[in-house]
DNA sequence: TTTATAAAGTTGACGGTGTTAACTTAATGC
DNA sequence: GCATTAAGTTAACACCGTCAACTTTATAAA
C-alpha cells in the first residue's frame, strides 16, 4: 500500500534545507551559481536527489522567489509591529521595505524576476500567495491609516497602496540597477516620493485639473 | 605592422549582427536561450567566432541591455517629437514608456536586470551612457515643462523626473511581474500615478505637513 | 519473522553550454 | 613574393539540467 516513509514535516524540512542551500548559492553568485550539483554538494547527497522535491530548476527558483516575498513580508511586519499610529506604521513599512531592498539587492531583484519564458511563475499558487500576502501588509496599513482618518485619500486605499508600493519599488529598483546617474540618491528621493504621493492623494481636485494622461 | 583588415564600421556591423541574433533569441526564450552556439548558428559562422567581438556571454548580455535602453529612449523620443506643448510631451512620454514596457516585457525587464554577481554592468561605459541618455529624455521634458511654467514643482526638475521615472517603472515592473493580484490594473493606475505625482509636486506645503519618513 | 513493495537515493549517460587553446585561412605592409 | 597577423575554425574541458536504470531501505502484509 501507500508507504510515505517520510512525514509531511520531514518532506518540508528537506525542502527547506534545499532552499537554504540554493538561496545561499544564489546570494553570492546569482542565478547561474544555483545548480542541483552544488546544492546537493552542500547537502552531501547525490546531484539527483533534490529532484524528488523540485521537479526542475525553474520550480526551485520559483520557490526561491516565494521565499523572497516571505522575507520582505516579514521585514515589513516586524517594522510595523512596535507602532500603533497608522501613519507611523506606514512610515516604518516604507522604511523597512526600502532598507531591505538596499541591503539585499540580489534577493530583492529575485521578486521581480519573470525572465523565464515558461509560465510557471503564473501557475505557482505558493508564489501567488506570497505575492498577495506581502502586498497585503501594505494594503492593510494604508487601509488602517485611511480608516483612522490620519490619511485622507482621493482614491480607495487599495489603489493608494498600489501607488505606494509601485513608487517604493520603482526607487529601489532604479537604485539597484544603478540608474541614478545624475547626482540624485535614493536617500533624498524616498522621502520626497512618499510625501509627494501623500500630498497628491489627499487632494483629488488638484489631480483632476492636471491630469493629462489619455486613458484610451 | 598593424593590420586591422576590418574597418571600424565593419566591426560595428558584425557586432550588430551578433546582437540582432542574440536579441531575437532572447525575446523568444529568455536569457537561457541566448548562447554563442545558437547565435553563431543563426549567423552561419562557427560557435567561437563571436568571441572576437564579445569576450564573454556577460559582455554580450551587457551590450543587449544597452540596446534595450536605446530602444526605450527612441520610443520616448518618437513619442514626444510630434508635440510642442511640454505637458503634452510629458504625457506622450509616459504613455510611450509604459506602452513599450507592456508590449515587450522581456526586453523591458532586461533593463533592470542586475542579477549577475560580477560588476560588469557597473563598468560598461556603453551601458552607462545608454542609461543616462534614456533618463535624460525624461529629465529634459520635465525641465522644459517646468521652465515653460506649465508644470509648477516643489522640487527641482531633476528630482521630479526621477520620481516620474520611478513611478512609471514601478507600475510597469509590477505589472510585468504579475504583481497586481487584487483587482487593480495598470490601465487605471497609470493615470492615477501621473496625476497624483503632479498634484503632489505642485504643492510643497502639503507634502511638508505630511512627511513622516525619517531621513536618518 | 519473512517477504513483497515502493519510497528514497545513487550512478551513468545524453545533449547542451561557456570558455580556451591550438590550428587554419586569408589579407595586408614591406 | 613573403612574413605577419587578423579572422575564423575545430577540438577539448569542465560544467550544467535532466532522465533512465539501478541500488538501498523501511514498512505493510503474509
Amino acid at each position: 500500500m501507500a508507504r510515505q516513509t517520510f512525514s509531511a514535516d520531514q518532506v518540508e524540512s528537506r525542502r527547506e534545507q534545499i532552499l537554504d542551500a540554493a538561496m545561499q548559492l544564489f546570494e553570492d553568485g546569482g542565478l547561474a551559481s544555483v545548480s542541483f550539483r552544488k546544492v546537493s554538494s552542500i547537502l552531501g547527497c547525490s546531484y539527483s536527489a533534490p529532484y524528488r522535491y523540485f521537479a526542475s530548476k525553474e520550480e526551485l527558483v520559483t520557490a526561491l522567489r516565494a521565499r523572497a516575498y516571505r522575507w520582505i513580508e516579514r521585514a515589513m511586519l516586524e517594522a510595523i509591529a512596535p507602532h500603533d499610529d497608522p501613519l507611523a506604521q506606514l512610515n516604518a513599512l516604507a522604511d523597512a521595505y526600502i532598507r531591505a531592498g538596499l541591503e539585499r539587492p540580489t534577493r530583492y531583484a529575485l521578486m521581480f524576476f519573470e525572465l523565464q519564458s515558461s509560465d510557471l511563475g503564473q501557475r505557482s499558487i505558493e508564489l501567488a500567495a506570497a505575492k498577495r500576502d506581502s502586498l497585503g501588509v501594505c494594503t492593510r496599513v494604508v487601509t488602517a491609516a485611511h480608516a483612522s482618518g490620519a490619511l485622507r485619500l482621493s482614491t480607495d486605499p487599495l489603489t493608494a497602496s498600489h501607488l505606494f508600493w509601485a513608487g517604493a519599488h520603482g526607487l529601489v529598483s532604479l537604485q539597484v540597477a544603478g540608474q541614478f546617474v545624475m547626482g540624485r540618491t535614493i536617500d533624498t528621493l524616498v522621502p520626497t516620493m512618499i510625501s509627494t504621493l501623500m500630498a497628491g492623494l489627499q487632494h483629488p481636485e488638484l489631480a483632476a485639473t492636471t491630469t493629462v494622461h489619455k486613458t484610451d
